[in-house]
DNA sequence: GGAACTCGCCAC
DNA sequence: AAACGTGGCGAGTTCC
């Protein structure tokens, strides 16, 4: 629980109407396939079971038995840790924040054991059978779930979810999302619509950082992360249909940007990149590693060709493209995150555009921001601000016109909605016009255009089926 | 026998 | 100076 710190009436109105509007998504609730998820419950016991029972056959799990004194519980990472790294002599790749061995899915895989292997298998499964579908079975109302949304939980005012977490429901991994989501269905003869702002974080920091470079890329809707991935991969002409120009700027947005934006340095940026992003992990590279940067060439030959021979040659790379990041390209947006942070250790709090002030730790032990806190809160608190208001506007427009269409969902920069058939159309506009229009009428410090992304599902499809509505 | 902690992992 | 921001949740474990 924090204190909700609101210095104007604008912000506490937003508090409590937006306290309203989200109790009655809440009460609408979402529908669920009950059976469906019943079966898919079935199956992955059952794939977990045989996997199960394969590793206990196997002479991996009968000499970790061996090692120990008690009947031991294949599920006990402390265990596995013990066995694998005092008792077989396997050095981690990381440790935990408690200096112990990890066995998070990075560590554990680099091993190449085809037991423990199994084992991360049956994470994710147990992963989406016990955190996801049993959440859902266990709060499902007669073929409804009410996840709850609270406006009181997080030291930035971004909102939380529970009983069941609304907000992390699985989406990368297909397998997975297909499983879950699949459950999770619009009522009869219904579509899902899901409205996501554009890049809203990125949109809202100019607002406070009000750098020129920076604007400009939001303007125009230029593509940063095709720039980074050209400097960091040394790639003369990028082009958007070659998959392996895609790859790399993902890798370049994933692993340099965003982790720029929230306060990363060069350093882990380089590490990751080359080694999960570019798969290279040996500290001196060979001739054809890494993942490809055309046809036939590596990574690894064609970092070697621009003078980058070693993970040491690559952090330096970094550290340069870090500086000329923040030095030349967008130097009004490292000077505000300069003040941002001398400001809050001459007050002792950050405020918000929205009107709120933080200055309650988030994290236990620590009685003061740090300066990564200081320059991420106002940001994340003030763009989901921007949903919130949005939410609001929507639920009078949608109570105003007698509509029969609901907002059943919430995810940060994200409205997900229960729409009826006929009213497809309009919704759209309405939120389309409250978002994109209304909201930076309303909110004049709002100093780029925000934009908007449809996604809408069949009638009756289920929240796995997604398709992405041009407008 | 329950509270609190650690670890891992899902989302934005 | 600091070193990726915010949550929720399940399972195992330890503390009281």
């Amino acid at each position: 629980m924090i204190e909700i710190n609101a210095k104007t009436r604008e912000a506490y109105d937003l508090m409590h109407q937006g306290t309203l509007a989200l109790a009655k998504m809440e009460r609408h609730g979402i529908g669920f396939d009950e059976a469906k998820a019943q079966t898919f419950y079935v199956q992955l016991s059952e794939q977990i079971a045989t996997l199960e029972q394969k590793i206990k056959k196997s002479t991996f799990y009968k000499e970790w038995q061996r090692s120990a004194k008690t009947e031991i519980n294949i599920y006990s990472d402390l265990q596995l840790a013990d066995f694998l790294y005092n008792i077989k002599g396997y050095t981690p790749t990381s440790v935990t924040k408690t200096g112990k061995g990890a066995t998070n899915a990075e560590a554990l895989g680099h091993l190449g054991i085809k037991e423990v292997d199994w084992l991360l298998d049956i994470r994710k499964l147990k992963k989406a059978r016990d955190t996801y579908l049993g959440s859902l079975m266990r709060e499902n109302n007669s073929g409804r779930i009410h996840p709850h949304y609270n406006l009181n939980l997080v030291t930035t005012y971004r909102s939380s979810s529970s009983d069941p977490n609304f907000q992390n429901m699985p989406k990368r991994d297909k397998e997975i999302m297909k499983i879950v989501r699949s459950c999770l269905i619009p009522s009869p003869g219904f579509h899902l619509m899901e409205v996501d702002f554009s890049q809203l974080e990125v949109s809202i920091a100019a607002a406070y950082h009000k750098d020129p470079a920076m604007i400009d890329y939001l303007k125009h809707d230029r593509d940063m992360h095709k720039d980074m991935a050209k400097q960091i991969f040394f790639l003369k002409k990028f082009d958007k249909n070659n998959p392996y120009h895609s790859y790399l700027r993902k890798a370049a947005k994933n692993g340099f940007v965003f982790p720029q934006f929230y306060g990363d340095y060069y350093k882990p940026c380089a590490l990751n990149l080359g080694q999960k992003w570019g798969k290279l992990q040996d500290e001196e590279w060979k001739r054809g590693q890494g993942v490809l940067v055309d046809e036939n060439t590596h990574l690894s030959d064609h970092l070697i060709k621009n003078g980058i021979s070693s993970i040491y040659d690559f952090i330096e790379h970094i550290k340069k493209i870090e500086r000329h990041f923040w030095g030349k390209r967008f130097p009004v947006y490292q000077e505000w995150k300069e003040t941002q942070w001398s400001n809050y250790q001459k007050r002792g709090y950050v405020d918000l555009y929205t009107g709120f002030r933080c200055c309650a730790p988030s994290k236990s032990g620590s009685s003061t921001l740090s300066r990564n806190d200081a320059i991420n809160y106002p940001v994340q608190g003030s763009a989901f601000h921007c949903l919130l208001w949005s939410v609001i506007q929507l639920d009078k427009q949608l109570e105003l016109h007698g509509m029969q269409t609901r907002m059943i969902g919430q995810i940060h920069d994200a409205i997900v909605i229960d729409v009826h058939p006929d009213e497809v159309n309009d919704v759209v506009s309405l939120a389309k016009n409250i978002m994109t229009k209304l909201l930076p009428e309303h909110w004049s410090w709002i100093n780029v255009p925000l934009r908007v992304e449809f996604e809408m599902t069949p009638q009756d499809g289920s929240w796995a089926e997604m398709q992405g509505l041009h407008i």
